[in-house]
DNA sequence: ATTTCTTACGCTCAACGTAAGTATC
DNA sequence: GATACTTACGTTGAGCGTAAGAAAT
């Protein structure tokens, strides 16, 4: 028999080796949503250097830049704008997720002693 | 005028203050669809040690329990089962993104180079 | 001069491996 | 003894702040 226990999906497309940082596709994310470094600094209560930091990461990770920029701020180039959704709906999807198991008014966390730490009968 | 540049949308729902690491994320996806801490760190190329690290990470970070120990492996608890399909899918969404701009066959890469860094022309 | 992104540099602690421990079979 | 998760401990480098630099207005 196969195992039936743990989640199966068809071809769930694997993910890439590596992935880049939580900070990193936050910067990014924060940036691009604001069009600023220095906002998206202040929205993280990071510094500028650190923004800039994670997103040289991000677009060397990527070997395209993400940004162009301009005198006065930046903006998306095609390459940023092709993953500034998906970046911001996976994010979405995880931090909301997360946050109805955790943070949500009790509901979850209650619900979640009742019984599903109960250990396995024993299996003779 | 407020700004037409920058991607908008209507209520996006704040991520969370903090979201928990990358590493953590993919070691609890990797565990939950494996059901083994071991093979997780096989498939990650990490040792069992730093996989047990980063899911007491998360665990912690929710402030619950996301797999039941085992004599033999593991299990997802109910608030596990709950985040685990959020989480494969929103990294999946960011996985398949980037590596659509990183990885792909020249495609975006190339194209990427056709106009997008061009300087806006001079605001006068 | 002001604003904003970038770079240099040093510090701290998160992430990890090794190795020992615990528990079940 | 074998398998698998956990804990202790030391090392290293990513992430960050401070501060100085660059470029445009």
């Amino acid at each position: 028999m196969t195992s039936l226990a743990h989640p199966q999906q068809g071809q769930p497309t694997p993910l890439p080796a590596r992935l880049p940082n939580m900070q990193a596709l936050r910067a990014f994310e924060a940036a691009a949503r604001s069009g600023s470094f220095t906002r998206a600094a202040e929205e993280l209560y990071l510094t500028q250097s650190a923004v800039t930091y994670q997103i040289r990461n991000l677009e060397d990770y990527l070997g395209t830049s993400l940004f162009q920029r301009l005198h006065r701020g930046i903006r998306l180039t095609n390459a940023g704008r092709a993953v500034y959704n998906d970046i911001s709906r996976g994010l979405a999807l995880i931090g909301e997720s997360l946050t109805s198991v955790s943070g949500a008014p009790g509901a979850t966390r209650a619900i979640s002693r009742r019984m599903e730490d109960a250990p396995d009968p024993p299996s003779a």
